[in-house]
DNA sequence: TCAATATTTGACGAAATTGTCCAAACTTAA
DNA sequence: TTAAGTTTGGACAATTTCGTCAAATATTGA
């Protein structure tokens, strides 16, 4: 089975809509190597790229988020053996937190 | 609502017990300081420490992990809108990877 | 209270992380 | 093939993180 991470996923995002990486970085104000680097997953993604790449890449924000938090997860989590449990729990407490 | 973090979690187990610092943190092998910030939510808890926590706490390592890893993920981020999508999404490649 | 034990604090250094710079490698189109 | 544009690799500096150490503070029990 593919794994489709977050590099992947804004690369294939940014090949759609044929821009170079020297256009998006300049838009996320970072360097060309570091967006190349992110998107090969030598690097990862900082939250404060996802706003700007939802618009630059006219892609939904909660789609992208969603795709960065799973790949996170995956690769902060990945070994732990109760990690189904774990993720549970945190939605139950963001559940009780938003009432 | 009270904020059950990892840290004060621990505590609560290690009091129970009535457990030293200075034991605890023999036992994971680190400075009895760092077992104290760990606790206090200073620092974060390495995944190390996980498994000789259940031990020494006589504590179940799923609630542990589960524990730990809800605490990360509020620290994490805690800011995205779209957590609880994101939460789902990474539960969902998680059980297609499992197969 | 006093002494022993337990806990916290803050300075410190080692190691890891993050992003930049620039040169090398690759791609594309004429 | 060449020239222009794009992408990658790796050395580097700045910053952050992680844990230790030792001193200061707090707690406990006789």
């Amino acid at each position: 089975m593919k794994e489709q991470g977050f590099g992947d996923f804004i690369r294939r995002m940014r090949e759609e809509k044929n821009l170079p990486l020297r256009k998006v970085a300049a838009y996320l104000d970072i360097d060309t190597s570091t967006l190349s680097k992110v998107e090969r997953g030598e690097r990862p993604a900082s939250p404060d790229y996802l706003k700007p790449l939802s618009i630059i890449l006219e892609t939904d924000l909660k789609v992208i988020q969603t795709t960065f938090i799973a790949d996170k997860i995956n690769k902060d989590f990945g070994g732990l053996e109760h990690l189904t449990e774990g993720l549970k729990e945190a939605e139950k407490q963001l559940k009780r937190k938003k009432k």
